[in-house]
RNA sequence: GACCCACUAGCUCAGUCGGUAGAGCACCUGACUUUUAAUCAGGGUGUCGUUGGUUCGAGUCCAACGUGGGUCACCA
């Protein structure tokens, strides 16, 4: 079509210089019977190992790869860096090393293309390590120049929809993925050690529960049906429980079809785990062990700065319970309102919106997240929530209208949210039921109704403790990331108008 | 969803009161055999996010829209 070949024109005419002139230095490469874009390359050191271990290997012979970051020539010799994943190392290619055609073929080079060394190492008389250079070859042509190598990529928009550049112009942002990985990592071995078993549930649910969310819905065409994605692992791992696993986590990515800002993004990663004939108390200690165990593998020490910020991860945290929290940061002592209406009172004159459908416990945890939250800056257990808003959650045998339940929070952020698990299934189904009519009555947040789940707690779940921790907070924590979007590869965006 | 801020060369950024579009790096041409933000000489490569409006004249003022960031709202 006629369309099709405008296309290719108008791509043609949108090249610049530099894309115009790296795309005529491939050619020349293609020319001499070179792949601009190579196949295969065996290096047999990495260059930042090379400089960390010169003394072992200086005088020796070594073959590297890497991109070039930038280019000195100096006539008849040239300097050059290249990176990998180990590091930089700086090259030294001379004309009478090389021999006049190859040392030529510099003229075809270009920061951000992709090379092969082979050479010997070596210390200039300024004191820097290097490899002088014997063999050279082109791996991969770069037809894009990089970012500016002093001041690096900044653009936020260009670092996220392009993290590529990002991770090759940024050394720091390398070492925050590397930092994540080892958290799981960390995090995993942790658990195996435990003897918790790791398991794979469902992501695509056809009823989405386990949390308070909104879900992205999906369809399975063979089938016919509607599909939600999954906003929490929860039920199923708890299926798994019942069916005899006795300690078993998950860590994978929810979805949740709501807002995104600094501390939220669509898709995230949680842990959760599950143990068998605990309660929320064991899985409260495991929760500041595992963080605190994380911390000092990972970097060194439980005691961070997030923010300019100095937190202690070292256990014990501090425990609260809801009420006293409440009562300690706004004055109200809820554990002395009887009635919906003097709860309303008390969030009128403290400015805080209700809805009707919010009891006292509801009224009371909107207190909480408005006049406590930000205040718990230490690590903090905040301990007996409400049951009405702990659909899944046993009830305390004192009070029944508060639950076995805890959220952890640092920095003024839930990291963490565990409890005794509800098993009784009579108990599970009315609350069910009481979720329903709320969904009924407007709140597409409330859960659905899972008979399946009520069935597998008939059958019996033993006595246990659950717990979920937010993967991408902790990072964030351990990383002084100021943005979640900092320790998400890729974090959501719209679409590039 | 509301409000605020940003968007200028490949990258990082200037751009005065509305009067011919600028710098550094990168890039191009040349010199240079131990440099390292190499240096030296020469060269500006642009749909000023988009579309309208005001004006003799708009990168600059106004409006709408787009994208990003932030605050709030919403929310594990």
């Amino acid at each position: 079509m006629a369309d099709d070949k405008e296309t290719v024109v108008s791509a043609t005419e949108e090249l610049n210089e530099q894309m115009q002139v790296r795309r005529d230095k491939m050619a020349a490469i293609a020319a001499l019977g070179i792949e601009p874009f190579g196949r295969h390359y065996e290096p047999t050191h990495g260059c930042g190992d090379i400089v960390k271990n010169f003394d072992i290997l200086e005088n020796q012979e070594v073959r590297i790869a890497g991109r070039i970051l930038t280019i000195r020539g100096h006539g008849k010799a040239s300097f050059a860096n290249l990176l990998d994943i180990s590091g930089k190392i700086q090259i030294y290619l001379r004309q009478d090393v090389l021999g006049e055609e190859t040392y030529r073929h510099l003229d075809l080079l270009d920061i951000g293309d992709i090379v092969g060394v082979e050479g010997t190492v070596f210390r200039t008389q300024r004191g820097e390590i290097s490899v002088k250079a014997t063999k050279f070859q082109f791996l991969s042509k770069a037809l894009r120049p990089l970012p500016e190598k002093w001041h690096g990529l900044k653009d936020v928009e260009t670092r996220y929809r392009q993290r590529y550049l990002d991770l090759i112009v940024n050394p720091d942002v390398q070492k925050t993925f590397i930092i994540r990985s080892k958290i799981i990592q960390s995090l995993r071995r942790f658990l195996d050690s435990k003897g918790f078993l790791e398991v794979e549930t469902p992501i695509l649910h056809p009823i989405a529960g386990g949390a308070a969310a909104r879900p992205f819905s999906t369809h399975h065409n063979a089938l016919d049906m509607k599909l939600y994605m999954r906003i929490a692992p929860e039920l199923y791992l708890k299926r798994l429980i019942v069916g005899g696993f006795e300690k078993v986590y998950e860590v994978g990515r929810n979805f949740r079809n709501e807002g995104i800002s600094i501390k939220h993004n669509p898709e995230f990663t949680m842990v959760e785990l599950y143990q068998a004939f605990a309660d929320y108390q064991v899985v409260l200690n495991l929760t500041e062990q595992v963080i605190a165990t994380i911390a000092q593998e990972v970097i060194g020490t439980t005691k961070i700065s997030y923010q300019g910020q100095e937190i202690d991860l070292t256990p014990p945290w501090d425990r609260l319970t809801m009420t006293e929290a409440v009562k300690k940061y706004s004055g109200i002592d809820f554990s002395a309102i009887k009635t919906v209406e003097a709860a309303r009172e008390v969030a009128d004159q403290l400015h805080i919106a209700y809805e009707p459908k919010h009891g006292i416990g509801a009224i009371m945890n909107l207190v909480f997240e408005e006049m406590v939250e930000e205040h718990l800056i230490q690590p903090t257990f905040i301990i007996g929530h409400p049951t009405e808003i702990s659909p899944l959650a046993k009830r305390n045998k004192e009070n029944p209208e508060i639950a076995d339940r805890f959220e952890a929070f640092i920095f003024g952020r839930e990291i963490g949210n565990g409890f005794s698990e509800l098993n009784d299934p009579i108990d599970q189904k009315n609350r069910f039921l009481n979720q329903v009519a709320q969904r009924e009555s407007g709140d597409d947040e409330a859960h659905m109704m899972d008979e399946d789940y009520v069935t597998a707690l008939e059958y019996g779940l033993p006595p246990t403790g659950g717990l979920g921790i937010g993967i991408d907070r902790v990072v964030m924590f351990l990383t002084d990331s100021y943005s979640i979007r900092d320790v998400i590869l890729f974090p959501h965006m719209r679409h590039k108008g």
